[in-house]
DNA sequence: TCTATCTTTAGACTTAGTCTAAGTAAATGC
DNA sequence: GCATTTACTTAGACTAAGTCTAAAGATAGA
């Protein structure tokens, strides 16, 4: 149980058992988007004796305390981000993998000017192929 | 069995069976963005021996034709929208209802420019609060 | 009409997720 | 330090959404 994680926690008002902890210790430091059947099974590879409720309730404790977010963008899948900042995502249509994109990236013009609605937050959704870059997988 | 949907469906490559065409004239023509379930249920008002693996079967087939739209924007939600042009979606937070909104009515640069990405087809997603129209509900 | 192909059906099965009741662990009062 | 309350975790039952299967029914062509 890292105290960091343990301190980071406590911040968010989550009391820090040694299950939480380990949930913690894999989902804040991911960008796989895993779902939450995913966490669990990773999280059970260091502390098998982790029941399936524990992780869910812990997750969505942890979302409830905007320590991560939830996403479902395809295919009904609810997948779960550690990164809480305003950003953008991209699916890869061949693999189903989902990419952060930097809030800069894209600019969204007349979000505020739609007739009727009154925009809380919005996000865009991108599809496509992602390049294979030439040096790294 | 409407005729013109009927001949929607053959021109889209589906033999117009009694069950597809009754899913067709209730999904075809909704804008409440329902699951596949809710479109069952509503399919056996009219129809109450059709199963629910002819209705799935049927809206994927739909989708695969390219009739109507599979998307899962909230909660792990799968829905259907008969609208197939690009439009972005607005989710009221208060009742997770689905609205369309317009392509026009909203502008994203730089959607190419992305790197590393090749960008297929992209949409806006907004949520918030639907304004209570003054005259309708 | 006979046969081959396609479609539909009911129900079994799977997967993701929630709920419950009992057991542990941790915090509080004294 | 011990008893009591409160919070957390557990296994397994349960539910909902969706797929699969094997058999039956419908359709089209020879």
């Amino acid at each position: 149980m890292r105290p960091d994680e343990a301190a980071l926690l406590e911040k968010h008002g989550i009391k820090p058992s040694a299950q939480r902890v380990a949930v913690a210790e894999f989902v804040l430091h991911t960008d796989a988007h895993p779902s939450a059947d995913e966490v669990w099974s990773r999280v059970r590879e260091r502390f098998p004796m982790v029941s399936r409720a524990t992780v869910y309730n812990t997750l969505n404790l942890f979302v409830e305390k905007g320590l991560i977010r939830q996403l479902t963008l395809t295919g009904g899948r609810v997948v779960f981000d550690p990164n809480v900042e305003k950003h953008h995502h991209f699916i890869d249509e061949e693999t189903g993998r989902i990419y952060d994109v930097p809030w800069e990236a894209l600019r969204v013009s007349r979000v505020d000017d739609i007739d009727g609605f009154e925009v809380h937050a919005y996000q865009v959704v991108l599809r496509g192929k992602k390049r294979s870059r030439r040096r790294r997988t």
